[in-house]
DNA sequence: AGATGAAAGGTTATAGAGTAACATAGCGGG
DNA sequence: CCCGCTATGTTACTCTATAACCTTTCATCT
């Protein structure tokens, strides 16, 4: 399986974690805008592992790590400003939110979402993207955002039906 | 624009209904389910335009149409009835619902979403679901279900950006 | 026709997701 | 230092969806 996707393999997942964060720093700097601790603490909690993460989820883990009640419009504007920026995604399917791991690049959001272990596999396809908006135009209709969502089994959980659960290194 | 879908198109909708709601009627005597009047009565609110309506706007459809109150259970169970039996969509981008002009033929749920109007056009692109089909398998990914929501402006809306309603027959 | 069991619908309450509106705090440039 | 802008805190609320339990309807068998 040559093209199996980084977040289906078992990698070095701090280390994917770092570099998302680093280049997150990197992208607010060259923008001119504010990564501020709050968000960059819901960047981290988000790129924990590649599951989609509700707010609701998210809101909890904040409160825990800061030993102290977060109220939902805290959470929302973080990720408002995490999606303008194109540092996470939103699963609409789930109402729930990912990391991207090409924030910089301007991409569609089109996701692969195992229903087993939950996670959610980024493609990176610009001729699919060129296809859809092909499509649309033959239909007069001008595109401005895709949310491809396609939900089915990964690799690991295809393959391995008992051990369904995502590892990480 | 010889490609404009049927719904982008100003025809004759109370026809484009009776021919949903006989269609609906022949399918589900064909699979033994039954098409309840409440169930029928939720279809034919959902087909009144080519907008998505969201469950609690047809809540109060029902309510008014009925002369009671209609609780969230109700509605909701009348469109997981409908969304097995393929007889609508839900547009996740909007948590809302809308009727499949195809329900017999086996299909992925692709849709062309205008943000001026609020029409949603579904698609019929058998080579565009076998396309992500193949982009799925090579990341070793088994397909189940696809959700494709592109967003944009219809041809209507793109052409007239004075006169943004869609209108019908 | 009457019994019966499953499916459908009614009712109440609550969970989950997201936002409005307003108050406070922190930072950045004059 | 002060002013203004941006970010965060707080309260309350809306919208979306489901759980749990009860009653009704309806097809089928006798």
């Amino acid at each position: 399986m040559e093209h199996t996707p980084i977040a289906c393999s078992h990698h070095d997942h701090d280390h994917c974690i770092q570099d998302a964060l680093e280049a997150a720093r990197q992208l607010c700097i060259g923008r001119g805008v504010r990564l501020t601790d709050l968000r960059l603490q819901v960047l981290e909690l988000i790129w924990q592992n590649h599951k989609p993460l509700g707010a609701y989820t998210l809101m909890e883990m904040l409160a825990k790590a800061n030993t102290r009640r977060v109220a939902p419009p805290t959470v929302y504007r973080a990720l408002d400003f995490l999606l303008e920026q194109g540092l996470i995604h939103r699963i609409n399917v789930l109402n729930a939110f990912i990391g991207c791991p090409s924030p910089t690049t301007k991409h569609q959001s089109h996701f692969l979402i195992c229903r087993a272990c939950g996670i959610a596999i980024e493609l990176d396809q610009p001729e699919l993207s060129q296809q859809i908006i092909g499509v649309a135009q033959d239909a007069g209709f001008q595109v401005e955002s895709q949310s491809l969502e396609v939900s089915g089994l990964c690799a690991n959980c295809a393959g391995n039906p008992g051990q369904q659960e995502h590892r990480h290194g």
